[in-house]
DNA sequence: TGGACCTTACCACGATCGTGTGAAGGTCGA
DNA sequence: TCGACCTTCACACGATCGTGGTAAGGTCCA
């Protein structure tokens, strides 16, 4: 037991059993790329402090919002790859909210007007 | 046929053809709140350029980046919930990057400084 | 050395997503 | 009025997600 001060961290059980994770999940998050703990040399995951409050926080999250591990996932993608970011961002943006009464010969000039506003954005 | 001249805009099954998507997956993206197209007093959902565009758009997106109906949801959630953004936002943030060699009495004061920087923000 | 832990790799299983099909009924135009 | 469209609802089905279990094997410590 108590191999805790030779890994000067927590092992999986003891991460788990600390954060409501189950060891199952805590190799899936990881796997996911959501909570990645370092490694000792021979391959077993380390849990610091960081770790423990990242996996409790993330417990909370999700039930707070009622989202997905998918969810979190993509997120960290909209965060890294600016391209996806810019992309998505500007598809949403462009919510399809024309005037009324707007007669359908002056849907191009509209439509054109809009992509001049994104483009200048 | 050629009731679009009445309606002011395309049918589902025009618009299917036009964006590629099938009628069933428009009234999908419907739902999900995606694409939501205006409707005639009868309850016909109306799709104008806007619509298509949209729908073209996305279907690119979707390949392009390789993500899901259910990620764009979740990003035009993050849109719209300022709460889901910050806490999804200060969670991705706060990757545990721990300098090399830190002791373990030493973590308390770093997570204690990392919190700081987070409110701080 | 032995036992308790760790690792990865599988198989399974319910829930949800993405998608098609069909039924039952309303709307529109010739 | 009739046929071709539209609507919602429901059933189905493969793929993926989230989760548990187990097996085969490596690591650590008393």
């Amino acid at each position: 037991m108590v191999r805790s001060t030779a890994l000067t961290g927590l092992t999986i059980h003891e991460a788990a059993a600390l954060t409501g994770w189950s060891p199952r999940m805590l190799r899936y998050l990881d796997a996911a790329r959501l909570v990645e703990p370092p490694r000792t040399a021979a391959g077993y995951r380390v849990f610091g402090p960081g770790e423990l409050q990242r996996l409790r926080t993330l417990r909370e999250l999700l039930a707070r919002f009622g989202c997905s591990l998918s969810d979190m996932a993509f997120a960290k993608r909209l965060r890294q790859e600016a391209a996806l970011r810019q992309t998505v961002e500007r598809w949403l943006e462009a919510e399809p909210r024309r005037p009324e009464g707007v007669s359908p010969a002056d849907w191009l000039a509209w439509e054109q007007e809009k992509h001049q506003r994104l483009i200048a954005a």
